[in-house]
DNA sequence: TTGGAGTCTGGACTCTACTTCAGGGTCAAG
DNA sequence: CTTGACCCTGAAGTAGAGTCCAGACTCCAA
């Protein structure tokens, strides 16, 4: 009963594009969308709210799998302390990444200020202190 | 006329898998290995100090693209300059992403505060927070 | 000589989050 | 009625960095 939009307009409202929101509909993350007699999909107001917190949600950091529990929990009304617990576990992953990336850059930046800069590369501080820098492995980005 | 070893001692004494030594190969980041006459690579000491340079690379984060371009400069002797230009990059860039995960890290930790963690989703300032939050897209993490 | 560990190949597959494509149908304005 | 903007489908492609596979071959020690 309420008012519709075509999926342009939903997808220009919540700031995705086009391909994204039927992407999402078939992951299961929007509800199979309701059809015009010619087969347009409609969204409502409704519809947009959820792609704009699934938007937002990933730029938190999280993962279309990880939007899909939250959205099941708001779908299901589940326990809140269960949202908690993913914001925290996000939180962990986060304080991981950033000190992993604070060491790499660190690294980086000592090598950087022992060479100065002049003539080939053979011998650059650079080059030889990636030899011997010891760090865990993948950083993921 | 160095001693050699096969595949799976370089990639062991390098700490990478076989699969990703022939794959590296095959991308060109290593030269193609001499045979033995039964078919089997040959790998030297220096192959697998290349090896290692790679893997520490990467672990400091730079791409294969980015070492390919490192490699190019030690093989080719190239300006030292170019190398320090890469590291001061790769420094910024990842002064980037430290800053954008904290203020997505900063972002949870004050939703998840608000948050007493008890009943149900309904009303979660987590779920409703992240619908008002504004950062920037896609923090690639 | 035989058995088992190691290696060979080309190609397909993984993961995530889309994006692009071709070849159509629908809708509203003029 | 036509034009152009919008929408439909299923399938395939993208990036990055590998990983896995089957089936065949090689190597070394007992």
């Amino acid at each position: 009963m309420s008012r519709t939009t075509t999926i342009g307009a939903a997808a220009k409202a919540a700031g995705v594009a086009i391909d994204t929101v039927r992407y999402y509909e078939r992951e299961g993350l929007l509800p199979v969308a309701n059809r015009s007699s010619g087969g347009y999909r409609l969204y409502t107001a409704a519809d947009v709210e959820r792609l704009r917190f699934i938007r937002q949600a990933k730029a938190l950091g999280f993962t279309l799998g990880d939007i899909a529990g939250l959205l099941q929990l708001q779908d299901g009304g589940g326990p809140r302390q269960q949202v908690r617990e993913m914001a925290r576990a996000r939180v962990s992953e986060l304080d991981r990444k950033i000190r992993e990336l604070t060491a790499i850059r660190d690294t980086l930046v000592a090598l950087e200020q022992q060479c100065h800069g002049s003539g080939t590369v053979a011998g650059c501080p650079i080059i030889e202190g990636v030899q011997s820098v010891s760090l865990n492995q993948s950083p993921e980005s």
